[in-house]
Order: structure tokens, then C-alpha cells, then sequence
DNA sequence: CAAATAAGTTTACGCGCGTAAATTTTTATT
DNA sequence: AATAAAAATTTACGCGCGTAAACTTATTTG
């Protein structure tokens, strides 16, 4: 490495031989140059410390490479894990990620999207907070960005939507329950925030009523994101309150379930599938805890690879194509049973 | 709002009737401009749609308002919390925070200063990796960058660190297990890939020392960031083999307390403080989940806000003053310890 | 090997804003 | 009201790079 300090492409272009005009094709695709020329470029960049000033670089481009991912809550592995997941495929695919989190708050949310709009993203994967969000504020950023979501659904907005077919997932979960003891019962929040919670409660009834059984729903209070909280607390006083008319309940999601577990737990009500065991507790998304509770958690895993995939693959369609799709696609994956001991 | 757009700062002058460079000014710092004035930008701001460019914004400036925050795993809730409550600090303090994940990945945490370097950040606020963190990159980054390392230390690196004296909260911790019942064994990795690890066995050895009990510590085999499973698996069979020569077991940090707590449940081993319950299991870091593990896990809570709030305003200490301090500053925080029923 | 095509070079302009200097206007002080 | 000080305006330049047009050189093709 030379001492000699590079402080722009005019120095490097000196340096390396190469014309101005040939590198800036270069650090804007290096497939856009001859092979030779190619290697000569970075043969001279072993030689000398020049990276593009960024924000010369971006100015003037029609578009940058720059994708905002949004989450709506980052401290939820289960979220952490996905758009690490989405991050990964759009380095692969050559674009800069900017994983932002909403932190719950449809606030933060617009903030986020404004934030972004500021970086002229070449597009957006926004996993939205649901019934919070301020769906006029998206569909507007959606006309200036491409967009696509993921996760949760928000009706006709956005180019696609990426997620898991609750329906599919639900009734795996039910089918299995049914089969394997008692129908369940359905323990969700009374005001989802996510819009997945509607639709599993539903997949629920539907299911229930193909399996000749009778639907019971139990709602709980409260708000927000603390959902272990809520789980522990209200779920805990339904089990202490011999609530369920059956022994085995489904939860809207792991976190609800976790909660539970927790109350079941403090008050000696044993879960499980073992003869002693008075009740089987399911999930739903297998988050990452969900091996280590006690007992490791019946859920339903939803397919992050892949979702990740179809998500980023049809933003750089979209991308790439410079074009909106006639039609808005919904992609849904089937969601996999994984059987542990809780149910 | 007009409908008519501005298209750069030129124009949105000749719409307010404000001077370019007066425009300018107030854009990098409204209060650096007369109050009347002020007033009369955020008006105009009511009616015509206008922000600057923030690539043209940043291309000419000495510095930035960028604040880069790295954090070693953000799948990891201790750090996505941590991360946010400095995030918050930041943006509270009129910068713009950057939220990086170095996942558990070296290559990655060079990878992520890389990108910062390029952002020409204002400084940056790193939770190193630790022993697999490249020193000599973060050094070299750090006479480029003012840099502040929070969490985890690395001897002489960066201008001051921040985190939680160890020593004191261990020592909290075992004089709290001893007085409570038998001394406790320690359990933690035997190459932990965290700084605080070695500190907190060493407290855990002077402790120990002090209270005129014998030391006894179990290292788990093991790379990498899977602490659940790692607890789970080896501190598990620790419990099986009866290996442990107390009934009472301190964990290095809470999640290899929760994979731990999994595997005792899993053998019928109780835990907690109950008369029937067979071995105590304490933890460190106040973990989120710790609060809904069977039992609900004792532990030492750091002190978040305190940490967060140090380093970033000794941060900006450094970034206001234009000026490396003279020595490096380390400040540390108590823990306080977090009784449940685990221990 | 000539013609056709692809790739690189030269030259030149502009993006949107930071910033400096000289000047004018407004506000504060006596 | 006269003066000094502070703030805003006018004018002007440059940052580092994208990009376009005209031209030259290298590579491919038959």
C-alpha cells in the first residue's frame, strides 16, 4: 500500500493509468468494464487506498443501491432474524441494506420511511406495523419508492407482499392438535396490532368447524409489545381460572405462548404431553426461544429463507425492470410443524 | 401545502424569501440564526414540501452529523436494547444514529467500519466483538474516527470505554448466593469470545476468596454465539453427571443461564428456592427473557441508561471540543441484582 | 486483413449545497 | 438619534462525481 494519500477519482485515474470516466463505470458496476481493464483497476486499488467519496457517488445518480428494510420491532429475534435475513440476500444481490427498526411505533414508523426517502433508496421492504400504521403515509411513499412488504399485509399497498399462508399454517397446527388429544382453544390479544393475528384467528374458526369441533376464543387485554407480559398475566389467570374447556390452547403467536408457559410454571400447572401434564400450549413462528422454554414449545415455523428470498427477489425485479407490476402479487409460504414437547 | 415542488434549495430560497446562505445555515443549525428568521423558514417549511439533499448536504461539510453505533450480535436482545437506548441519546442530541449488527462475525465488524469510515461519521460508538475483534483495525480506525467503546473493552483502543464494573456486580451476586445458601460453582465458556467473561471469572475467583469459600469452575467447549444451546447442552450435562459440587451454579451470563434452566427442566433437576428444588441457577446481564424462564432467572441487571447516556455524551464531549482527551477514560456502572426464584 | 463493433479517452458540464468575502440591512447599546 | 455590533444578502467558487458527446484505440468477426 503506497503512502501517497488518493483524495479523489481524478488522483486515482492519474495513478492507475485509467481514465476518469472508465473508473467511475467501474465502481458503478465492475462488470461494465473489459475483463483486463477490470483487473488493472484492482490491481491499482491493492496498490493505492481509494474508495468513491458516498456522497459525491450519490448525488448524482438517477438511482442509488441503497435498499431501507424496515422492521417493526427489532428487539424480537424473531424480527432480528428475518431482516438479517432480507439483509443478507440484498448484499448478495450487490445493494447497501439499511435495517431500520419502527420500535412498535407507527411515529417511528413514518419517521423511518421519511429517513429513508431522504437516502433515495433504489426501493423498500417494509414489514409494517399492521393496524397501527399509517397506511395514507405509506401508500404515498410507495409512489415514490418501490416498495414492497413483507411479514404483515396491508391491503393495497405496496407493489407485493411476502409472507406466511396463515390459513396453511393454522390448519396444520389445528389438524394436528385435533388429531393428537384435545381440540384447542385460540388465546390471542384482544387488538392484534398485526394484521397475521386476524388472519390465524380465522384460519382457527375455519379449521375448527372442518374438524367438527366447537371454537372457543379467549382474548386479552393490554397493548403494545410486551407480549410475554400479557401472555404471563392474562393467559396465566385463564389457566389458574380453569378458563379453557379444553386441556390444550393455541396462541396467536410464540411470545403469547412463552408468557404462558412462564404462568403455568409459577403455578405448578404442568404442560406437556406426559401423563401428568394437564395441558398442551402451541405456538406459532417458532422463534428462536421457543427450544428453550419449558417445555421446549409446539409451534409453527415460518419459512424466513425463503420469504427473504421472494421478497428481495421481487423488489429487484421491480428494481431492475424499472417498472411497477401491473398487478400486486401476494406470494404466501407454507409454514412447517415443529414438534416439541408442549404439545 | 403547495402543490408546487422545490426542487432544491435555490428555489425554495426564492419561494420564502430567504437568502440561500442564510437557508443553509439553518439547515445545519437552527439556532444559529435570529429567532424571527427561524420562524420565518418554518413557516415557508409549512407550505412547500422541501428538504435539503443529503448527499449534496454532506459532500462539502468538515463533519457530519452521522453517529455510527456497532453492536457485536442484534439477534441478541441485550443488545438490540442497549443499541436503542443509545440510538435514542443520539437522536435526542440532534445527531443521526446508524445502527450496525456485527453478527457475531470479525470480518463483519471490519466490514461495518468500513462502511462507517465512508459515511464520514461525526464519531462512532462500538460494542466490540472482543477477543475475535481486530485490534489493529479498530486502533487504525480509531485515529480517523473519534470512537467510543461501550459494553465490552478493548486495552487502549478507542478514546475512553463505558460498561459495567464486573467485579462489583459478581461480588454482589456470589456474597448474595452465599449468604443464601451454598457458595456457588461457575459456569461460563471456556473461550469466551467476550472481555467481561474473563473479568467476571476473575471476580468470581477473588470473591470467592474473600467469602473463604473453594472456587469451582466448569467451562463449556464451543465457539461462537449460541449461548442457549451451549448452556443448554454441556450445562445440562453438568447437571446429569452431578457435577457440580455446590447446589448452587452462576452462570457467566443469563443465556447460557436460560439454555441451562431448559436442561434441567428437561431432567426432572427443580431449580430454585424452594424446599424441593435441588440446585439453584443465577445468571448476569438481566437478560429480557429472564423474566419468563422456569423459574424466573435471579440475576444482576446493568444499568442500561446510565451506560447508554456516558458514552454517548462522552462521545460528544469529544466531538464538541475537537479533541482527543488526554487519557483514555473508563467509566463503570453497578450492576444491581435482579432476585427471583432461580437462585 | 478489412470492416464492424465494443471499449476506453478527452473534454466538458452540472448536481445541490457548503462556505467565504464583501456589502447591506437590522438590532442592540449608549 | 448616533454608533456599534450582529445578522442577512449578494456574489462567487468549489467539492467529487455522474454523465453525455465526440473521438480514438482495441477487439471481434467473417
Amino acid at each position: 500500500m503506497s503512502q501517497k494519500k488518493i483524495r479523489n477519482m481524478e488522483e486515482f485515474a492519474a495513478v492507475s493509468g485509467i481514465s476518469r470516466p472508465t473508473l467511475s463505470k467501474y465502481f458503478n458496476d465492475p462488470d461494465s468494464v473489459r475483463k483486463s481493464t477490470r483487473q488493472r483497476v484492482e490491481d491499482a486499488l491493492l496498490h493505492y487506498d481509494y474508495r468513491p467519496n458516498f456522497y459525491a457517488m450519490n448525488q448524482n445518480r438517477r438511482t442509488t443501491r441503497n435498499i431501507g428494510i424496515v422492521v417493526p420491532y427489532l428487539a424480537d429475534p424473531f424480527f432480528t432474524e428475518i431482516g438479517r435475513a432480507v439483509e443478507v440476500k440484498c448484499i448478495e444481490a450487490g445493494y447497501s441494506p439499511i435495517l431500520l427498526s419502527s420500535h412498535g411505533n407507527p411515529d417511528q414508523e413514518n419517521d423511518n420511511l421519511e429517513a429513508l426517502r431522504a437516502l433515495k433508496p433504489a426501493g423498500v421492504l417494509l414489514a409494517p406495523l399492521g393496524r397501527a400504521s399509517d397506511k395514507g403515509a405509506i401508500t404515498k411513499f410507495s409512489t415514490e419508492v418501490p416498495l414492497v412488504l413483507f411479514d404483515a399485509n396491508i391491503e393495497d399497498t405496496g407493489e407485493a407482499f411476502v409472507g406466511t399462508d396463515n390459513f396453511q399454517s393454522v390448519d396444520l397446527m389445528v389438524e394436528y392438535l385435533c388429531r393428537s388429544g384435545q381440540p384447542p382453544c385460540f388465546f390471542e390479544m384482544k387488538s392484534p396490532s398485526n394484521p397475521n393475528a386476524n388472519k390465524r384467528r380465522q384460519a382457527y374458526f375455519e379449521s375448527m368447524a372442518r374438524q367438527g369441533h366447537e371454537a372457543h376464543v379467549f382474548q386479552a387485554e393490554g397493548e403494545g409489545w410486551d407480549f410475554e407480559e400479557i401472555g404471563s398475566a392474562e393467559g396465566g389467570q385463564l389457566l389458574i381460572d380453569n378458563a379453557f374447556p379444553t386441556n390444550t390452547v393455541l396462541c396467536s403467536n410464540d411470545r403469547l405462548a412463552i408468557g404462558m408457559l412462564a404462568a403455568a410454571y409459577k403455578n405448578d400447572i404442568k404442560v406437556g404431553l406426559e401423563p401428568d401434564a394437564s395441558m398442551r400450549i402451541a405456538g406459532h413462528d417458532d422463534h428462536p426461544f421457543s427450544k428453550f422454554t419449558c417445555p421446549p414449545l409446539t409451534t409453527i415455523s415460518q419459512d424466513y429463507a425463503a420469504i427473504a428470498d421472494r421478497a428481495v427477489s421481487t423488489l429487484f425485479g421491480i428494481i431492475e425492470s424499472d417498472s411497477k407490476p401491473a398487478t400486486r402479487k401476494e406470494s404466501l409460504f407454507d409454514g412447517k410443524l415443529v414438534m416439541r414437547d408442549s404439545a
